[in-house]
DNA sequence: CGCAAATATTTGAGCACATCAACTATCGAC
DNA sequence: GTCGATAGTTGATGTGCTCAAATATTTGCG
């Protein structure tokens, strides 16, 4: 488990990187930063600030300068919690709907994941999804 | 290509924020930052600081910092080019070393990828590794 | 009811990291 | 020897992150 893993554990944190850097890319060709992209990419539903916080393991005071930056880019609204006056829930406007969509375009088109053959990929679907209990965030 | 492909996508960048979780956790557990753990992870030889930012894909004045900070915590030495006085190469230290295994050792002890069963582990090395001509940084 | 504890968000200080433009030093070539 | 390229640093600026402290609101309990 130990010497022979160590080739396999660096070739996987290298592909994790190239992942990464096809993230950063279509982000930065939608005009977002990779932080500004995941947060859009939650808001399928309008969600509390502290939501986002929590699922994305950061502290909530990280999520305030995060909104208000996609705020003033027109991405996204806060609007007051209809019963509890605390929560603000933050909301894509149209603009930010259809820049969420553009960099998922743009993050299929660029994938390095494209260069796999559909047998790869099959590979890798029936290997990676068992990953443990992480789904929707803790 | 496309809309089937969604969910792939999905899943595969999902896992590779897993696996950058474990090594920002590794890193921390090893008293590095991520950005000083990849850097010290490239000084397997000595090397000039203009080729840890090749190999980094970033600004020069950004590695300056970066080594700045690692001079700083004793873990990488700057020592002179022997014919070229413009260049500044960049060495682990014994300690360097030290703190380099031991975050390799918290990576390999905490990673995600020791949940995959060894099938799963074999699929995966199978479909990932054929990922393009990244080898060593461009 | 009334007040203390818990909760949601913001603010401000401070650090790491990133980019860009400008600067210094050195090299190489003519 | 001077000029243009190259290596590295510095300073300005923006983003993301954490922590501690402040504000507002809700909840629970005597």
């Amino acid at each position: 488990m130990t010497s022979a893993n160590n080739e396999f554990f660096a070739t996987l944190y290298v592909f994790a990187e190239r992942l990464r850097d096809d993230y950063e890319k279509a982000a930065a060709a939608a005009d977002l930063t990779p932080a500004q992209a995941i947060v859009i990419g939650l808001l399928s539903e309008p969600l509390p600030m502290g939501d986002l916080a929590a699922r994305r393991h950061c502290d909530p005071s990280n999520i305030t300068g995060l909104v208000d930056r996609l705020e003033d880019k027109g991405l996204v609204t806060r609007s007051p919690h209809p019963t509890d006056r605390r929560v603000k829930r933050v909301e894509l406007t149209a603009e930010g709907r259809h820049r969420l969509a553009r960099f998922h375009e743009e993050l299929s088109r660029i994938s390095c994941l494209n260069e796999l053959t559909p047998d790869q990929q099959r590979r890798l679907l029936t290997s990676v999804p068992s990953l443990g209990p992480d789904t929707s965030g803790q």
